[in-house]
RNA sequence: GGUCCCAUCAUCUAACGGUCAGGAUGCCAGAUUCUCAUUCUGGAAAUACGGGUUCGAUUCCCGUUGGGACUGCCA
């Protein structure tokens, strides 16, 4: 430890601090949650849209807070002001909305207050923006400060450069620690004479005085790895950035982890090196860490190197879960299949037991995966396609309607006022429960495969050949009104005086009413667009 | 380069140290009085490699290889 800073020259530095660290937990005291409750967050930073690994973040946390009788909350990390986005935070709240996964304590836009950032009320541990909590951080590292656990730095962008250089080029690890760590043992004299020159605006970053031991290891548990041995951190981390005041992740989090009273901590894997780093600051201040849970990535084949890969927010735009919505990907479909990458159980369980769904169905800390999951959109498919086969018509035609609202320009036009015409159309083989088809996927592709019903949307197949006498004669006899039966027979009948095969018959109707050599069950077909529609399509066939 | 994580069919995974290594998706084949989709039946398909420990290893240990993450005043 080296010596404290004073009280005087805190203040020139961070200005005077609103609390003390006994205030701040009185001020958020430990919440009074049954035995076993999670309190869990999902923090992201508000850097554009939503990625697919954020929505499986977003699941786990809400998940194993809620199958606990414990809180879910939402924290914004919007401390890189240079990397935030307009916009983002409207899209992290409206995806928890979209996909049911609302944290209960929030930050909300305040309609009378020039939709300003508040909290959500009876959210009592907050501000859930880091940005608005500067004076928590500065209030802790006031004390840090004052106690020698900490420093002023003046190091500039290029001078952490050069050192970085140097440290790579003789095959050192690269950091501010130890030697490197020029101002790390500054005395309040010195640093008064660097503040002196650099003059009264310079604000310098504040940072941890380090006194880990690389050549000792520290155990470090993990929830679903177990406990993992590290080198001892001995870097000089920022604490405090210098400029802006804004805190670094690593302190961020031991604040806001600390006096939000989260219990549990589930992030991604790219954190697990800073997890020395961040039991290190807990037990600095004396504080229980949270129970840490590491998930493994969800990746994709780098389509150049032919390698597998984490999906990244950068570069992988189709894994963003706006992209998701737009392509009308049902919300519930998604999570299931994310669910069951975390919980590997679920599909099996399920299958067997009708009562088991996402909603009810547990995320276990042990299981969950540790190595990293491809991303497969074929089983997201297949997801997609048991949960509209499983979903009764009207809501089936009600989800179709909504997207197509949202999304779909044309659509708006192309419905109104023909709602029951497309419920017909998507009832189609829906009526016994064993047997209902399965080519829906997402709402975009449920309208694109009945399109050929709509007058408008339907394209005369000119690639087909068609057989005349045989549409002819059909068209002839053609009777709404008969059973399936007497609509089958008459095509066989047709047949044989053609001297065709039946199903020969079936294709030239196909063809003509729909454009199209696959479709469903064509009496059904038939049945839904109407004697008049089916007859004049035939004969805009024929000629 | 350094630190750490991971390793069962193509994919997601299951298996108190004893199973013919199980399931699901995908794929292939057959059946289901018109195509497609369903549904049903069947099929191919895996413990990365090498050492230990053990009567016995997918499981525990070590090494190798492979993959991944981190190595920023980004989170």
């Amino acid at each position: 430890m080296r010596q404290g800073i004073s009280e005087e020259l805190i203040e020139r530095i961070l200005g005077k601090p609103e609390w003390t660290i006994a205030g701040l937990e009185e001020k958020f005291p430990v919440r009074n949650l049954p035995e076993g409750a999670m309190v869990t967050r999902f923090a992201p930073s508000p850097t554009g849209f939503m990625h697919i690994g954020g929505l499986y973040q977003m699941l786990i946390n809400y998940k194993m807070a809620k199958q606990s009788g414990g809180v879910f909350m939402l924290r914004i990390e919007d401390t890189d002001t240079k990397r935030e986005v307009g916009g983002a935070i409207e899209l992290i709240l409206d995806t928890a909305y979209k996909f049911g996964l609302m944290p209960d304590e929030r930050p909300v836009f305040d309609q009378k207050q020039d939709m300003k950032i508040v909290d959500l009320p009876g959210s009592k541990y907050g501000p859930y923006l880091q940005s608005q909590r500067k004076d928590i951080y500065h209030s802790v590292v006031a004390e840090l400060l004052a106690g020698g656990a900490a420093y002023p730095c003046f190091l500039t962008q290029a001078e952490m450069e050069e050192i970085r250089d140097k440290q790579k080029s003789s095959g050192l690890p690269t950091g501010i620690y130890g030697e490197w760590a020029k101002y790390r043992d500054f005395t309040e004299e010195q640093i008064l004479e660097k503040m002196k020159d650099l003059g009264d605006d310079f604000k310098p970053s504040i940072r941890l005085y380090s006194t880990g031991n690389p050549d000792q290891k520290i155990f470090c548990k993990d929830g679903a790895r177990g406990s993992i041995g590290f080198p001892e951190n001995n870097e000089d981390v920022v604490l405090i950035k210098s400029g802006d005041d804004l805190p670094t992740y690593h302190f961020a989090h031991l604040c806001d982890d600390h006096f939000m009273r989260t219990t549990h901590v589930v992030r991604g894997e790219e954190w697990l090196s800073s997890l020395p780093l961040h039991f290190q600051l807990f037990k600095m201040m004396g504080w229980t860490p949270p129970v840490y849970v590491h998930t493994s990535t969800l990746d994709k084949i780098d389509s150049e190197t032919g390698k597998q890969r984490k999906l990244s927010k950068r570069h992988d735009t189709e894994a963003s879960v706006s992209n998701f919505l737009e392509d009308g990907w049902p919300t519930d479909a998604v999570l299931e299949y994310l669910l069951n990458i975390v919980s590997s159980g679920y599909e099996e369980d399920k299958a067997k037991d009708k009562s088991v769904n996402l909603w009810n169905y547990p995320v276990k800390i042990k299981k969950i995966p540790m190595s990293g999951a491809l991303f497969d959109m074929q089983k997201l498919e297949w997801w997609a396609k048991e949960y509209i086969g499983k979903m009764n018509i009207d809501d089936l035609t009600a989800y179709v309607i909504v997207w197509g609202n949202r999304y779909n320009l044309e659509w708006e036009k192309i419905i109104k006022g023909k709602e029951d015409y497309l419920k017909a159309m998507l009832s189609i083989e829906r009526d016994n429960p064993k047997r209902i088809r399965k080519d829906f996927i997402t709402w975009k592709q449920t309208l694109s495969e009945i399109e050929y019903f709509w007058d408008d949307l339907y394209i005369l197949n000119k690639e087909f050949e068609y057989n005349k006498n045989v549409l002819d004669a059909f068209v002839r006899g053609f009777d709404i009104n008969d059973s399936k039966d007497t609509w089958w027979n008459k095509i066989i009948e047709i047949a044989n005086l053609q001297d065709v095969k039946n199903g020969d018959v079936a294709m030239n109707l196909r063809a003509a009413i729909t454009g199209r050599t696959n479709t469903p069950d064509l009496y059904s077909v038939m049945q839904v667009m109407g004697q008049a529609r089916v007859v004049k399509r035939i004969q805009q066939v024929i000629g």
